[in-house]
Order: C-alpha cells, then sequence, then structure tokens
RNA sequence: GCCUGGGUAGCUUAGCGGUAAAGCGCGUCCUUGGUAAGGACGAGAGCGCGGGUUCAAAUCCCGCCCUAGGCUCCA
C-alpha cells in the first residue's frame, strides 16, 4: 500500500495508508478523538467517518461538537422520519431526503399526507430515537441495490445516475430500515434530543413540474430538547415581525381579496413610501438621471420587439388581451418605454450617458402560490432608471451606481447579500456580448471590494445582474436592488447614437433598481426595524399626550409648532399611563408629554421608545434637534441619547 | 398552477349538527389622571362565495375565491 499525506485543519501534516479511514486517522490523532469521530470533511466535503481515503488530502474531523455535527444529525433525523413513515405507510416510496440549513426535508412518492398523519409519525418517530437503534454503513453490490428499490423507480433512477459508477453502493441501516445514502450519520438514532415535523408541501421530482408530484415533508432535529424548543420560539418570534402583522397593527397598508397582489396604501404606509420616493429621487439626482413618465397601457408590438413579450406573456405572466382585434398588454418592465423616449431624438456620442429614471408601475401575474404580502405582489412600483452609455463608460456607470446603493443601504443599516446572475436558458443575444456584460459587472464588484456569490443561470433574459438581496424575518432571500449591464435590447430596438466616426453605433443599456420595488422593500424594512422606524421614516414621528383633558390647548401649540413633522396628539380621556403605553405598541418615536408642570414653566417632557425621558425641555431645542436627526436619517431617535 | 393548513364582529381568537362567544378596538357616560392597561353601559357578525345533505348547517359534502408555508417561477 502506497502511503498518503493528510493535511490537518492547523495545517500539520499525517502519514497515513492508502485505504485508512477517515476514522483510521483520527485514531492515530489520538485515542479520544478517534471514539468521538462522527464524520469527515475531506477536502471541504462532508463525508462518513468509514470513507476509505485514497490520496493526499486536506481532511477535518467532525465531532458532536463540531458545526458540521448538527448536519449529521439531521441527515439521521430525515431517516428517522422515513422509517417511522414507512413503518406506518408501507407503500410510500422514498427519493431524497438532505439535511438543511434549519432541518431537513424527504420527498416522498405513493402516500397522501395531512396533519393527522404527520402527528403519528411525529410519535412513532419518538419511538424510533427511543429506542436508540445503532446506525450503522452497509454495502450492496449494484445488482443487489437494483433489486432492492425493484419498486422504486426514483431510487432506481439515483443507482443509475448519481451513483452509476458504484459498486458496492453505500446503505445506512437502523434497526429494520435501510435507504440508499453516501452518509455520514451519527451512531444511533437515540443521539437525536429534539424531533419535530413541521410541514407538508408538494414538490416535484427533480424540481421539474414536468416530473412527479412528490410529497415533502419538512422536519427539524437538534441534540437536545432545549434546543428544539429556542428554535420553535425563535420561529414564533420571526411570527411577531411578520410585515403582514405589522401592517394591520400599525395600519399601514392592506391587500383586499379583490385584487390579490396589488397593494392598497393607507396613509400610515404611504408616509414611509414617500419618504422613501423623496430619498431615492435625491439620488437620481445625483446620478444624472432625469425622470420620465411613461404608461401603463401599451399594445404587445411593442414588447414583441423588446423580446419581452416572449419571456412573460407565453409564461402567462403578462397581463394582456384583445381590444378592436389588437392585443394590449400592461407592461411587466419599463425598458421598452425607456428606449422610446431615447429613440425620439437623433443621438450624438456627446449626449451619453443619457439617463431616464421612473417610479414605473409594472404588473405581473404571479403565480398565485406566489404571492406571499408585500414581498412578491403582482402590482409594484420599481425605483426604476435606463442609463444608455457608450462602451467605455459602462465601467465608471456601473461603479457610481454600486456606491450610491451602499451609501443608501447604510441609511437603513441592512445587511445586504450581493448576487452576480450569468446567463441562462431564456437569454437572447450572443455569447460573446453576453461575456462582455458578465465581465462589467464582475469588474464592478471587484472594483468596489464588495464580496458576491455567483450564481449561474439565474440572470434576466436580455443581460447578467447584479443582486443586491436581503433577508426577511424567516431568513428567507429576497432581491431587492438590481444592476444589469445590456447589450442585447438596444440592438433588438435598433437604437443608436452618432460616434466621434460619423458612423452609427448601439449604445450600452444599463438597467438598475437602487432599492429594487417600493412594495418589496418595505416588506423587508418593516421587518427589519421591526416597526420601529428611524425618525425620518416613522408615518408618525411625534405624538403629544396631554397629562389631562385641561392640557390640550398647550398640547395642541405644542403640537402646532412641530407642523413639518408628522404629530399626533392623543385626545382621548385615557390616564397618562395608557397613552404612553399605546404610544409604545405603536412604536411612535417620540413622545411629547405636556402637563400642568410644562405649560407653567413653557416646557415639554420627551420620551423616546427606547423608554428614555428628560423633563423641562425647552421646545426650540427639541425642534432643532428634530430637524437634524431626520436630515442625518438617524437610525434610532437620538435627543435622549447624551442625557 | 401543485400539496398541506386556514378564512367566525375593525383586530386576535373560541364554538365544530340544535338558530352566534370573549378580549382588544369603537361609541356614550363617570373618572381628569404625572410616566407601559381606571370604571360602567352600549353598538357591532346573513360565520369567504355558490351549490348540496338534513326537520335543523358556522359546524357535514362538492365547486370556487382569498390567504399562510413550501414546490416551480421572479423585484
Amino acid at each position: 500500500m502506497s502511503d498518503i499525506t493528510v493535511t490537518l485543519p492547523d495545517g500539520s501534516e499525517l502519514d497515513a495508508e492508502a485505504g485508512e479511514t477517515v476514522e483510521d486517522v483520527a485514531y492515530r490523532i489520538g485515542e479520544g478523538l478517534g471514539r468521538d469521530t462522527v464524520a469527515g470533511v475531506v477536502d471541504g466535503e462532508l463525508v462518513s467517518k468509514d470513507e476509505p481515503l485514497s490520496e493526499d488530502c486536506r481532511i477535518e474531523i467532525v465531532t458532536d461538537s463540531s458545526e458540521e455535527y448538527l448536519d449529521v444529525l439531521r441527515h439521521t433525523a430525515a431517516h428517522v422520519f422515513a422509517q417511522a413513515l414507512q413503518r406506518l405507510h408501507p407503500d410510500a416510496r422514498l427519493t431524497i431526503g438532505p439535511s438543511t440549513d434549519e432541518g431537513f426535508y424527504y420527498d416522498v412518492y405513493g402516500v397522501d399526507l395531512d396533519e393527522d398523519d404527520l402527528a403519528e409519525i411525529q410519535a412513532e418517530a419518538e419511538d424510533i430515537i427511543a429506542e436508540d437503534l445503532d446506525v450503522e454503513r452497509v454495502t450492496l453490490d449494484r445488482e443487489g441495490a437494483l433489486e432492492f428499490y425493484e419498486d422504486n423507480p426514483f431510487k432506481r433512477e439515483i443507482l443509475e445516475e448519481e451513483a452509476a459508477g458504484e459498486d458496492p453502493v453505500s446503505f445506512y441501516r437502523q434497526g429494520e430500515f435501510q435507504d440508499l445514502c453516501k452518509g455520514p450519520h451519527v451512531e444511533s438514532t437515540g443521539e437525536i434530543g429534539g424531533f419535530e415535523l413541521l410541514e407538508i408541501s408538494a414538490s416535484y421530482w427533480r424540481g421539474d413540474e414536468e416530473n412527479e408530484t412528490l410529497t415533502r415533508v419538512y422536519g427539524t432535529a437538534f441534540e437536545t430538547q432545549d434546543e428544539l424548543d429556542d428554535h420553535l420560539a425563535m420561529l414564533a418570534a420571526a411570527e411577531e415581525r411578520d410585515h403582514r402583522k405589522l401592517a394591520r397593527e400599525l395600519d399601514l397598508f392592506s391587500i383586499p381579496d379583490h385584487s390579490p397582489g396589488c397593494v392598497h396604501y393607507h396613509p400610515n404606509g404611504m408616509a414611509i413610501r414617500r419618504e422613501l420616493e423623496d430619498y431615492v429621487r435625491e439620488m437620481n439626482e445625483e446620478l444624472g438621471y432625469e425622470e420620465v413618465r411613461t404608461p401603463e397601457l401599451n399594445k404587445a408590438e411593442l414588447w414583441k420587439k423588446s423580446g419581452h413579450y416572449e419571456n412573460f406573456r407565453e409564461n402567462g405572466e403578462m397581463f394582456a388581451w384583445e381590444q378592436d382585434d389588437t392585443e394590449y398588454g400592461l407592461k411587466p418592465m419599463n425598458c421598452a418605454n425607456h428606449s422610446h423616449v431615447y429613440d425620439t431624438s437623433t443621438r450624438s456620442y456627446r449626449d451619453l450617458p443619457e439617463r431616464f429614471s421612473e417610479f414605473g408601475n409594472v404588473y405581473r401575474n404571479e403565480q398565485s402560490g406566489e404571492l406571499s404580502g408585500l414581498l412578491r405582489v403582482r402590482g409594484m412600483t420599481q425605483d426604476d432608471g435606463h442609463a444608455y452609455v457608450r462602451p467605455d463608460q459602462i465601467q465608471s456607470e456601473i461603479l457610481n451606481i454600486l456606491q450610491v446603493i451602499e451609501e443608501m443601504y447604510g441609511h437603513f443599516g441592512l445587511e445586504v447579500i450581493y448576487k452576480l446572475e450569468t446567463r441562462g436558458e431564456n437569454a437572447i443575444g450572443s455569447e460573446e456580448l453576453w461575456s462582455q456584460a458578465t465581465d462589467a459587472l464582475r469588474d464592478a464588484l471587484r472594483g468596489e471590494d464588495l464580496d458576491f456569490d455567483v450564481e449561474e443561470g439565474e440572470a434576466a433574459f436580455y443581460g447578467p445582474k447584479i443582486g443586491v438581496n436581503a433577508r426577511d424575518a424567516l431568513g428567507r432571500e429576497w432581491t431587492i436592488g438590481t444592476v444589469q449591464a445590456d447589450f442585447n435590447i438596444p440592438r433588438r430596438l435598433d437604437l443608436t447614437y452618432v460616434g466621434e466616426d460619423n458612423e452609427e453605433h448601439h449604445p450600452v443599456m444599463i438597467h438598475r433598481a437602487l432599492l429594487g420595488t417600493f412594495e418589496r422593500f418595505m416588506g423587508v424594512i418593516i421587518e427589519h426595524f421591526n416597526g420601529k422606524f428611524p425618525t425620518w421614516l416613522a408615518p408618525e414621528q411625534v405624538r403629544v399626550l396631554p397629562i389631562s383633558d385641561d392640557n390640550l390647548d398647550y398640547a395642541r401649540e405644542v403640537a402646532d409648532e412641530l407642523g413639518e413633522y408628522r404629530v399626533e396628539i392623543e385626545d382621548r380621556s385615557w390616564t397618562i399611563g395608557k397613552k404612553i403605553q399605546q404610544a409604545h405598541e405603536d412604536r411612535v418615536p417620540y413622545m411629547v408629554i405636556v402637563g400642568g408642570d410644562e405649560e407653567a414653566e413653557n416646557v415639554i417632557s420627551v420620551r423616546d421608545r427606547m423608554e428614555r425621558e428628560a423633563n423641562d425641555v425647552s421646545r426650540p431645542e427639541f425642534r432643532e434637534h428634530l430637524d437634524r436627526e431626520v436630515d442625518q436619517k438617524h437610525l434610532e431617535p437620538t435627543f435622549l441619547a447624551g442625557r
């Protein structure tokens, strides 16, 4: 046997023999580590402790104190679910059952499950855990494996594709149950301390809606019941800050049954949106955009030229209909309209970049099951903009936009994740143009020193895209801002400028949205702030609370003086304690409390939603502070910070 | 669109074959209060929509709409 060298996480090297397993190597390092070994990470890949090593590699030993341990445990939990399912529903066919960031799922076929079934399976799974069955790796030769899955075309497909070259094939067995699996797994089912089945949903075999519909069961598992309880409590807390719930409590917006996916902004929600609009206008001006306004209603012909028609209408995503023998539609994007504006005069290379912005109302017929509060809607307003540039201007144009995006997101304290999305199957235009455009975006991201993930094949049909993603309360990622480089639509619509050489050239189009859509962006920040908006955004910035009704006149005087802000007076005949409680519930940044004492001295008492307070505050001082705080877009009320 | 939940007063929820219940909110009155819930009374719901079963349906069955979480798809 030939010697191999394994490199440990601390950089040290160890000699081993080819054919030794991860566990053998752990024993070489130390007796204790060997005993505690659950699995290994070899060259970045999580593998079973029984995995034989055949060549030089980097290795990391996974024990029950490693981060990867939870992954391994959850993978075993998926098997426990499958075992419980098979005990109760022997006809169910297993397909795949991986661990995920939050837990695990298993996709099964041939069985309909509802919540009562889930409860029974949960009870059976708990028994399996209590039985503390040993989990062991076994191998079958290919023939045996195919025979074992005689009645299961899904597992046979896996054997023939993913596990094509493998013979023997790896299985894991616990009690009477065994499942085709590379592993790794924990040693026994008893290691699972907390196990919970959460959701049933439908999925498609290999994620393709042309394939069989499978039943997917989601669950999660932890080492201890306490950790599971904490996790469930966290999910409940996330529900508390759900933007749809906050919208009702704070009276921000509604999406009634008569217009699914279309938002009705209430005065409070509109106040926030107007602040956002003002902010975006300011930034658009800084970037040199000129605001335009284009119609929602157009002939379908427009999008047939631009290429939107085949990508939206033919997927059923565009609202379109026949009228007097002509097909009309609601715009799904603004690019074609802006391009028309560009095309109404002859442009010189000296004119470029030519930049148009619009708060464009667009409509997309999203599938009904996809709608989700403000985060996924059918009618939305993009803070859209298109810059028509010469090739030599692409780089600086994109850089400027990225810089502004970074600055803006800083003002919301939002953590964002950058994505570079590349050419997909629906792409129009040549590969060469695509790679030019992709390089331009990649260089800009690198130029700004931003970390980004590459998502292959995820781009829009006309060009690659930088997506700026944010997370919601449940940790789901949503794209908000975006920057896209497009060499294709200008060609399709035959947009030109006259170059220095007196020849016509196609400009490059930079599509961008800074916040994305006002809908999704608001959804994200409502949850991000948990409704506690910075003062500049808060629908109600100050609430004046009179101690008793006798102080109402003075309260009005104080409120009038703050007239340029969004100020309300609490005029219900409640106790001051009740008024304060209500103002906290409504998350108002500042409460101004006025009673006989304040009135006599011509001062106010100020309390903020962080429960800080000060008495004998002079009225001009508070107002001047508000001017500064709002102007500087502080994230939290700062008047009482130093007091 | 697909699967599993859900839709009862403005909101949150109870009721799950025998002609609708609570808390909050709202209205009126009493209380005029000093830093996170003062009190009394009252109004308010053909129980998502349409069919059916039954002497009787919020409750059971069928269809549809909306909604939540996933799947597929996108800002």
